[in-house]
DNA sequence: ACATACCCCTTTTTT
DNA sequence: AGGGGTATGT
């Protein structure tokens, strides 16, 4: 069998290079980090809390296992989250050793799952040509097989179905398996997909992302010649960021590192932000159990953030319950406080943000790429991104839409694909019409019938004369030019770059005179292709192709395991915005975390579930752990979401800010557009109190009525925008103007009632319930109310016809 | 076969 | 708001 790591030489050790200085690299490590670097053999959990210098533990461990065990890099297998995380690790080995630790492995579970697969695809039914199909791919794998099983879309949503089956993989739960404890209609639909799919990805010699880590965990647990080899070359195994770990990567790494147990994690049950995707915290809260006699080391000291920041931190996450509990000391001088911004919309929100950005960079000497603006959702972006624009602002989104998922880009991509893997019929189907050649249904449906019948992929049935020949006289031509032109790009990919491929390809199929008829946006996609040959070329000159690889099989695989972090150019100097997953690892010297409602952070749907809620709440926790000197967390009383207007309250993560927290202020317009009463932080406050947010209160005194109603006077933007906010006087939210603010519920329930969500309401029909949400305004507000009645459940009503009584308890 | 019109639902996060 | 899917028309 040949295979890259299957059968690599135990003698490619690095040629004798001048001895590590180990007293040089290690000086200046605090007692926790020592111990981990001069861990010798044995299972290691050291949980390092966030800025707590988990790299340089890792990689110096590393550089010590090569320079002065005599361990061999081949001998490593190193985990990271990303592929960026992956490159910096071997290049800081690199530097610490004075040479490159080749042979090491080390990347995510995703890339070393792809290259380990490369070399055993024969055993779980593939070939070394697999194709990696991204969630597009399977989805459409889906739909497919959802066809023929005659199961309706509508009926069985098919993300809700991929979404299933990707569980069951990451649980590594099999399609047989999986029907045994089937037993509603949608579970027993997802069980015949599952299975078929299998079946459809082995025939189109296609994985998912998931299977890159499940197959391999099959064929090690199946082959154990196999198993023994992995466990005898990979002597270390490092695993970081061990909290997000799901079942199939611990398998992964227990098959591999389980005999000898010379495994180290590292991780921060604390940001543990991926169990919707199958992470299991429970890995890193039960490791001793797992590897008995681990260990276990904490790095609690953090050289990352102010105390100030710390602090903020600390009580946040103190909140949470299924943690091992951990507080982090600061290492840094006191900074500045972290301010909390209330906003009136989005817009508002992200002008503020932009111009604390301007303010900041003129006092200082802070660059755009010290800024980083983090949000819970990707949708959140836009207003950031035109508020930006507007200033003229250099700005980077990572993540979002990935480039990879423009239309002009996948295009070319099923056609590299199909070159790459002639068996891939998804790609098949997508390149094939591409430009229009007049293919449609009824030509594709013959052809897919005939490549059932026999078991064929679509490309090879359609090369053959006589099908060609069965078909309409006008798409003979088509067909034929197409399969031409693949075969042609078949041959050439052999050893031709990528680059060359996909120019070829986009003459041959003159690509851009198609884009350009398609109007003004045709010229920005062919700027795209432009960039992706320019890629293209670029990922052969630095990757060099692995063996038994060709060029576009390397660039194929790397381009569907790219994060949308990975692309993040550290040298652009623009601001950075995100999602908070994406920031992991990341820091800037000054963060605004953004967003801050409930039902937006924590989202609606995890505020019922308590654990749901912590794992938004340890996102919070990373969000502000990136801080370096300063934080701004932002709120808004109103933002669109969906097109429509919502109305929401700070969110419930605010509650545990008191004053000597954080600072807090409100911009001009939330001041004086705003209703107000948004910072009461869930309940109406005493007035005077200086503590907002203190979870005392119940019903306070009411604040005295305000002078202008909710949507008051006509004092709009009174004041010019060039004060970004105003803070808090000391006393914080008790300042007078603060109070004015404050709602007044008998003024508001006069005529038109206002509801706020989370308030308790009684139906003349379905009883009583509390509100969810409120979208919409004037007589288009609709109320969504969970009702107490679980036979009614969840129901959205239009506020003005619903008759709602008020303080239902 | 393709283009257009409308309707629906969505998104939470990502390899 | 926007994309995708379906229905309808050319």
């Amino acid at each position: 069998m040949t295979t890259t790591g299957w059968t690599a030489s135990l003698f490619d050790a690095a040629p004798s290079a001048p001895a590590l200085d180990l007293d040089a690299i290690t000086r200046g490590l605090n007692p926790g980090q020592r111990e981990s670097v001069f861990h010798d053999d044995g299972p290691a959990l050291v949980l390092a809390g966030a800025g707590s210098g988990k790299t340089r533990v890792l990689t110096t461990r590393i550089a010590r296992l090569i320079g002065a065990q005599n361990v061999a890099p081949h001998e490593i297998l190193a985990v990271t989250f990303t592929n960026k995380a992956a490159g910096e690790m071997r290049e800081r080995i690199a530097k610490l050793l004075g040479h490159e630790p080749k042979g090491m492995w080390c990347g995510t579970f995703h890339s070393l799952g792809a290259r380990m697969l490369r070399g055993v695809a024969p055993l779980v039914g593939r070939e070394q040509n697999f194709t990696i199909y991204d969630e597009d791919d399977t989805l459409g794998a889906i739909k497919r097989v959802m066809e023929k099983r005659k199961l309706s879309p509508t009926q069985f949503a098919p993300k809700a179905i991929i979404s299933a089956i990707s569980s069951a993989k990451n649980a590594l739960v099999s399609p047989n398996e999986y029907a045994r404890t089937a037993r509603d209609t949608f579970t027993m639909a997802v069980a015949g997909v599952y299975s078929d799919l299998e079946v459809a990805l082995q025939q189109t010699n296609a994985v998912t992302f998931d299977d890159l880590l499940v197959l391999p965990v099959r064929a090690l647990e199946t082959d154990q010649q196999l198993r023994e080899h992995y466990q005898r070359r990979f002597r270390y195994v490092l695993v970081d960021e061990y909290q997000d770990t799901n079942a199939a990567q611990y398998r992964f790494v227990q098959l591999i590192g389980g005999l000898h147990g010379n495994v180290m994690v590292v991780g921060d049950d604390d940001q543990s932000i991926y169990g919707w995707r199958g992470a299991d915290i429970r890995n890193i809260l039960d490791f001793e159990r797992d590897f008995p006699g681990a260990r276990i080391v904490r790095l609690e000291e953090n050289y990352r953030s102010t105390p100030n920041v710390l602090a903020l931190a600390n009580a946040v996450i103190a909140e949470n319950t299924e943690r091992r509990g951990k507080t982090l000391r600061a290492t840094r001088p006191e900074g500045e406080p972290v301010t909390l911004i209330e906003t009136l919309d989005e817009r508002d929100e992200a002008d503020f943000i932009a111009e604390t950005i301007l303010t900041r960079m003129a006092k200082s000497d802070l660059a755009r790429r010290d800024c980083a603006v983090l949000y819970r959702t990707n949708a959140q972006s836009r207003a950031i991104e035109d508020a930006f624009r507007r200033r003229s602002i250099p700005y980077r989104l990572v993540g979002a839409v990935r480039f990879y998922d423009r239309r002009e880009i996948r295009d070319l991509m099923a056609y590299l694909k199909l070159v790459a893997n002639p068996a891939d019929d998804e790609a098949f189907r997508r390149a094939v019409n591409v430009p229009k050649r007049g293919l449609g249904d009824a030509t594709i449906a013959l052809l897919v019938e005939k490549a059932a019948l026999e078991g064929k992929p679509l490309l090879e049935i359609a090369s053959r004369l006589d099908v060609i020949a069965s078909l309409r006289p006008a798409a003979r031509g088509a067909i034929d030019e197409f399969v031409t032109l693949v075969h042609r790009l078949r041959a050439a990919a052999v050893d031709a770059s990528v680059d060359e491929l996909l120019r070829d390809l986009v003459q041959a199929i003159r690509y851009a005179d198609h884009l350009r008829a398609e109007g003004p946006e045709g010229q920005e996609r062919i700027e795209n292709v432009r960039e992706m040959i320019a890629g293209a070329a670029e990922v052969v000159a630095d990757e060099g192709g692995e063996v038994g690889l060709t060029p576009l099989d390397h660039f194929l695989q790397s381009s569907t395991l790219v994060a949308g972090i990975d692309k993040l150019d550290p040298n652009a100097d623009a601001v950075v915005c995100m999602t908070m997953h994406n920031a992991k690892g990341l820091e800037f010297p000054l963060v605004f975390v953004c967003g801050l409602e409930d039902g937006l952070f924590p989202l609606a749907r995890a505020s019922e579930d308590p654990s749901q809620l912590e794992e938004e709440r340890r996102l919070f926790y990373v969000g502000i752990t990136r801080a370096e000197e300063k934080l701004y967390l932002t709120c808004a009383e109103q933002r669109r979401r969906n097109g429509e207007l919502m109305v929401s309250m700070p969110s419930r993560f605010l509650k545990v800010i008191t004053p000597s927290l954080a600072e807090r202020g409100m911009t001009a317009r939330a001041k004086h557009e705003g209703r107000g009463g948004f910072s009461g932080l869930g309940s109406s406050r005493a007035g005077g109190d200086a503590s907002w947010g203190r979870t005392g209160g119940g019903a306070g005194t009411p604040a005295p009525r305000r002078s202008g109603g909710p949507y008051g006077s006509s004092a709009y933007n009174d004041r010019p925008n060039n004060i970004p906010f105003e803070t808090a006087p000391p006393g914080g939210f008790s300042a007078p103007n603060r109070r004015d603010k404050m709602p007044n519920p008998e003024d508001e329930s006069q005529d038109a009632p206002s509801f706020t969500p989370g308030e308790r309401v009684k139906h003349a029909k379905f009883g009583s319930g509390t509100i969810a949400e409120l979208t919409g305004s004037g007589r288009d507000t609709k109320v969504r109310i969970d009702f107490d009645d679980e036979e009614i459940g969840r129901k959205t009503l239009v506020l003005a016809q619903a008759k709602l009584e008020k303080g239902w308890e």
